[in-house]
DNA sequence: AGCATGACGCCTA
DNA sequence: ATAGGCGCCATGC
């Protein structure tokens, strides 16, 4: 069976950044999020790649704390958003993110999982 | 229209 | 645990 897809729609993308900001804010200091729990959070496991679109397309002046978004290894980013490439690792380690030797994220101690609801 | 790319993730070997 | 392949979906050429 086929599976239904929604039609391209500005609005609809417009609201899905949106819905992603609204949750990635919901991140507490010194936790993380992965693209994968975002994307299933808001109901499409498959947008994942989408949530790091949405992130990217960040306006100045946002309140969003994207460095708290990891992939599902615990791998940061790197430069791309974060103007040098060690920001986002310092922003983590300032709010006592640990860090593996290989450094990636401890995802088992740090990995924090959105309220049901949203 | 086709093809390549990417802040991703799952499956398989 | 690691590497490669593939699926996903929006974008850009």
């Amino acid at each position: 069976m086929k599976r239904p897809r929604q039609p391209p729609d500005p609005q609809a993308w417009t609201a899905f950044q949106a819905r992603v900001y609204a949750l990635v804010r919901q991140v507490p200091p010194g936790r993380v999020i992965t693209y994968g729990a975002i994307a299933t959070a808001l109901g499409d496991p498959r947008k994942a790649r989408e949530v790091g679109w949405a992130l990217y397309e960040l306006p100045d002046g946002h309140n969003v704390p994207a460095h708290r978004v990891v992939n599902r290894e615990g791998c940061l980013t790197g430069a791309w958003a974060f103007n040098h490439p060690d920001r986002q690792r310092t922003l983590l380690e300032a709010e006592g993110i640990a860090f593996l030797s290989d450094g990636r994220v401890d995802l088992a101690r740090h990995l924090w999982t959105p309220p049901d609801g949203q």
